[in-house]
DNA sequence: TACACTATGTTATACTATAACAAGTCAAGA
DNA sequence: TCTTGACTTGTTATAGTATAACATAGTGTA
């Protein structure tokens, strides 16, 4: 049990309750819950959460923040798995594709999804102070959107909101 | 004087008037426009509009669509500007900071701002079907944006606000 | 077993971006 | 006018991100 304040040590990406992103918790039991309804719903789904792809999984949870891919191939050789770029990006893809992972395109990194599975519009808010990444519920901003390209006949199929800013912990230290 | 359906020969970000986004329309007009409004700004900042940096927003204007850094280079080289990068790069970075250029993180690219000097929070819908990259106001949904963040504490100061989907024309073709 | 399908490993390369320093330009004040 | 300092551009070099293409191996099924 890792009880920690988020902000302080970097980015826990959403985690059970969303209203909880920038605040203490118990993130080892959120994650492991992450990681058993992924294979969960890949059983449901009838896809394979073969061991390269449960493995940058779990990276990406026990990380606990938003990382390169890169960053993920580094532990996958230091594992015994393929070395080479593609055995990272096709894992990260497939998650991404699968909602187990979002991708955050303004840091070229991934992080792990807290709640797969849940129908969720994630918005992510990056703090530029210790640079914390929390995945927050985004349904309002969303439908937003949806109204704004609707009205110029525009059919979204998915989107990418990111937000830069501080934190509450580092807002207060500024 | 250039009449088109944006849609049908790739992209214009935004133009004149927003819902014209996805229409025809002069584009020759809006686009001398921003730029005369662009050396109106720079010259009220105290900053200047350098031939690199008005190359490149022309650039950007003429080519009416979202365009790769090293897309612009080949211009610039091509024109006896130098001829690596940092050239590129710098007057593009110059740009978005004066808020005469937007960077699409999805695509690794940069367009031209339609609007400079209008206070404007820009969204960007982009075609997966033709590529157009159109600008629209986004101002519902910073809003939305910001109070979510709010609610956690979250101090807004950029946001990245990306849509994938289709344009009413490729919508109907399908 | 043979087959089709999926996934992984590997080679090679393409694309995107920035650090660091040298050289030139410009405007303002001594 | 000359100097100074800030800013801009050019250049070298390198870092970081991503994918195409093909070979190999595992998986489930007829």
């Amino acid at each position: 049990m890792t009880d920690h304040p988020h902000v302080a040590d970097a980015v826990c990406p959403g985690c059970e309750t969303p209203d909880l992103a920038f605040q203490a918790h118990d993130h080892a039991a959120c994650a492991s819950d992450a990681l058993t309804r992924a294979e969960a719903l890949m059983a449901l789904r009838g896809l394979r959460l073969t061991p390269v792809r449960k493995r940058v999984l779990e990276i990406l949870l026990e990380a606990h923040q938003a990382m390169g891919a890169y960053d993920v191939l580094n532990r996958l050789v230091a594992e015994g798995f393929g070395n080479q770029p593609p055995v990272a990006y096709r894992a990260l893809d497939f998650l991404e594709e699968q909602g187990l992972a979002h991708r955050i395109r303004r840091l070229n990194a991934f992080a792990a999804c807290m709640h797969p599975g849940e129908s969720h519009a994630p918005i992510f808010l990056i703090c530029t102070g210790c640079n914390a990444v929390a995945e927050a519920p985004g349904a309002a901003v969303v439908i937003a959107l949806g109204k704004a390209a609707h009205g110029l006949g525009f059919a979204v199929e998915r989107v990418t909101v990111e937000a830069l800013g501080r934190c509450p912990t580092c807002e207060a230290a500024a």
